[in-house]
DNA sequence: TTGCGTGCAAAGGTTTTGCATGGCA
DNA sequence: TGCCATGCAAAACCTTTGCACGCAA
């Protein structure tokens, strides 16, 4: 692996934006989200310095970036340790929603396509597309 | 499943559409791919039109969106077979290859969300994404 | 002082929308 | 004839880039 560690200068800015991601704990957020977030504590943070303090973070390995497309744009997500690793998501169709999900029978999805299927499944990237119970019940009482 | 199936005339524009992605086979285009391939035929189809006739044979589950994100944009596939509708599909991120599983832990997976977390999956629009055992092969011998 | 960090503005892409026209059923 | 489909242009987005200035080390 031949890359150049990134510069890591202490700013003000630089720290807001690792300290709010760690804030969130395994919460995921957008670009703009966390430009809002800014925005609406009074001290706003150029979108220019988000992308390149994520990217940065990225490179580090202290978050995690997600590209689910669809609209809203990429997600970003808090390292906080190991266990974080084993997430799967869900997406709402409806409403956009992407529900964060932990749940012991994803380790037997995951075990059982490796066992059976020879198929690693890579569960940063794989995102469960369907409807939310909101949004279902929205539905029902149409 | 409640959805209201598109409505589907039959176009000089949508059956080019359609036809082309099937004679790709199981290979992924961008929209602009598309686009190019008409302009160089001497048949030129409005981008918008392209959109929107990829949007009608998603949801119809003759093709496949994908959104790797990374700048490109979304891809598109072929779905062959009316089958597949019944089953997952798990695609591999190093070769590319869309494999269809057909396996009953499915439904518990299916049953499982919904009963456990109130989420109903769309079978058509989602996609394991992982590496496939031939890769997982190869890479163990490097 | 040095050179990275910042942020405005503008550019670059992809995708969506408004609206008048065209064409299937 | 009644709608839906088409496609141009423009808008809406997300993301990147250029550049002058600010600021940490």
């Amino acid at each position: 692996m031949t890359y150049t560690r990134p510069t890591n200068y202490k700013t003000r800015q630089s720290q807001h934006v690792l300290d709010y991601m760690a804030s969130l704990g395994d919460r995921h957020v957008t670009v703009s989200q966390i430009a809002r977030h800014f925005i609406d504590k009074g001290a706003a943070i150029g979108q220019t310095t988000i992308y390149r303090q994520l990217e940065k973070l990225v490179s580090l390995g202290r978050i995690r970036k997600y590209t689910h497309g669809e609209g809203g744009g990429a997600c970003y997500q808090y390292v906080a340790g190991i266990a974080c690793v084993e997430h799967f998501h869900l997406k709402c169709e409806d409403c956009g929603e992407l529900i964060h999900l932990d749940c012991e029978l994803l380790d037997e999805i995951e075990r059982h396509l490796l066992a059976e299927h020879e198929f690693q499944i890579n569960a940063l990237k794989t995102v469960f597309y369907g409807k939310c119970g909101i949004c279902r019940q929205k539905e029902l009482n149409t």
